[in-house]
DNA sequence: GCCAACGTTGGC
DNA sequence: GCCAACGTTGGC
């Protein structure tokens, strides 16, 4: 039987990945690449998984929040970004028999018809508690728990 | 645009 | 293996 699915988000600054180009890309598809923390690599190497449920959250640039979700659709691979001399995410350390920075794709499931806003977030309590909110907390890749996916779909005034 | 918080690097 | 210096993230 196949494992649970499991609840994530991922960040992006809009100027550099938006929802919008998710939705531009082919089949509403695309490699999320350019991930560069160990921790957060560890989570999409060792944990996230085909059919796994993923918010998108803008960060950096107003309005902050969740503008969505998304679905993985292959798992963790090696990045090519990494190997690219021409890309921003270069890593010339990484080696090629054993690549250090991986990606996996996602699929864009459904835009939210508005930004659930950083202050919708903190003023319910299932929500206020998530990591995204915790003050310094960087990391770009975080697991969700079940009832934060439910309660953001309710903010949203969406069906999830 | 500021700057606190954080992660990484590299000298020792 | 410590930790100061540095570069980056990201809310405000």
């Amino acid at each position: 039987m196949a494992d649970p699915v499991r609840y994530w988000l991922f960040k992006s600054e809009p100027s550099a990945f938006s929802i919008d180009d998710l939705a531009a890309s082919p089949g509403q598809t695309a490699l999320w690449d350019g991930v560069r923390n160990y921790q957060a690599r560890n989570f999409l190497r060792d944990d996230v998984q085909t059919g796994d449920l993923v918010f998108f959250y803008h960060s950096r640039e107003e309005p902050l929040g969740i503008v969505g979700t998304m679905q993985v659709v292959r798992a963790g691979y090696a990045d090519p970004t990494q190997f690219n001399p021409d890309s921003k995410y270069y890593d010339a350390k990484s080696p090629p028999d054993a690549p250090r920075w991986i990606g996996v794709d996602v699929q864009l499931k459904q835009k939210f018809p508005a930004v659930v806003t950083r202050d919708q977030l903190a003023s319910h309590t299932k929500t206020a508690s998530m990591l995204v909110m915790k003050r310094g907390m960087r990391l770009s890749i975080q697991p969700v728990t079940r009832s934060e996916w439910l309660q953001v779909h309710q903010l949203a005034g969406v069906r999830q």
